[in-house]
DNA sequence: ACACGCCGATTGTCCGACAAGTAGACGCAA
DNA sequence: TTGCGTCTACTTGTCGGACAATCGGCGTGT
């Protein structure tokens, strides 16, 4: 089981690639994203850029309003915030459930020593096995569901990160240290502390992306994409 | 501003009409839904019934394999324990949020008001109330997301409802109360307790809606939604 | 200066067509 | 009878072209 091939057609594949175009920043936020072009570029036909398209406007990872062009989305402080007290709503929960059977998932531990290993070597390529570490708590709990929106959330971090190039700088030694706190928390059996935990750990992270995302303009097109309409 | 108008596009209109069909329990699970049947019957292009299928397999209205086609969604008492521990998951954790600043939203108190006053006269239409009272507290946290999985939740929750034509039964009496003592918790600052009440709650109708909806056969196809093979 | 109307670009919807894949019916052989 | 290969009808996936509706901008007339 597990084999890694999967059967894509064809909007599968256009989906894929534009997406993760995005999220690698090769498609800036705000990037219009016409049918015509779509279809031209990858040489298919309107009908399937269309289906990809509204699949990826489906997916939040487009915006667009009627009979307008889809654009990449462009996320501001305000939706950084949300992202990540949903994102703490639900993974402090679930953080409460694993310090009830004092379970600590081996995965992330793994993911925890991968990061300090890149740490030691210098390397800065941490994003990664950090997402690793919290996906895992979560998937521990094996809920479909739970999962599932856990890792929209994540996508939707990711897409943060690709808006400011990798500007941002926490330290990777403070990560490694209380995500260590958290295991041990759990192993104690110690939700409440867990959670309290947790709340701060990703409350800095959180202040950090939404004040690198609002408080300076970027490279160009500083489109705010609350409804603030730009005073013309 | 809140003008009921929508400019709603065809595929939109399909979208609506459709899922409104399967959540009145006008399409059982497991109908098959050919593109062609859907462009015929709603006399569009079959572009459009196209389109609004694949809408609704991304909502999860529909499921459908490669080049076979989307069916009703079935749910079996696995899912309706996912759906109902996922909802746990956020609820409880907006609950202790709550009960930080023992804010009792004014809606949620309306909704139970407004399940016992059914009650008293005698009705049993006490979902949607019921639905509401929860999802009341949900949105007064104004976030957007959390929001937002959430009614996808009850969504789900609504489809499993729809499977089982009515036939469960839950006392609005002892729902009244739960309501009540939770609302009552929040205003004392013990989110420990109300999310330990939820827990209750919540575990006593999924077990309810996991009995009715995997313990019985339904009137035909008997299709279990799990990978369980039936034993030939 | 302001309202108005025209125009290009883009979306929304339709039609018809064909290749490719699936599932069930059919028939043939052991 | 049972098993297996084949054939066929149905359905999806993708294409190309077509046209109305809509939006935003530009120029024009008053």
């Amino acid at each position: 089981m597990a084999r890694g091939i999967v059967v894509t057609s064809l909007v599968d594949a256009l989906v894929e690639d534009l997406r993760e175009k995005v999220v690698s920043g090769e498609l800036a936020p705000g990037t219009p994203l016409t049918e015509l072009e779509v279809s031209t570029r990858y040489d298919v036909a309107r009908a399937s850029a269309r289906a990809a398209i509204e699949r990826l406007t489906g997916e939040k990872v487009l915006v667009r309003a009627n009979h307008k062009t889809a654009r990449v989305i462009t996320l501001g402080p305000e939706d950084v915030r949300d992202i990540y007290r949903t994102r703490t709503y639900l993974e402090s929960e679930v953080l409460r459930r694993l310090a009830l059977t004092r379970q600590v998932p081996a995965a992330a531990c793994e993911a925890n020593a991968e990061i300090a290993a890149l740490w030691a070597e210098g390397s800065y390529a941490i994003v990664d096995p950090d997402m690793r570490f919290h996906t895992s708590l979560i998937d521990s709990l094996a809920s479909t569901r739970t999962s599932a929106m856990y890792h929209s959330l994540a996508f939707e971090v990711k897409l943060c990160m690709a808006q400011l190039q990798g500007r941002q700088r926490l330290s990777p030694e403070i990560i490694v240290a209380e995500h260590a706190r958290i295991l041990a928390l759990i192993e104690a059996g110690d939700g409440e502390g867990a959670a309290a935990m947790l709340d701060e750990h990703l409350a800095r992270a959180r202040e950090l992306l939404a004040a690198s995302l609002g408080g300076e303009a970027g490279p160009e097109a500083s489109v705010p994409s609350s409804a603030l309409p730009p005073t013309p």
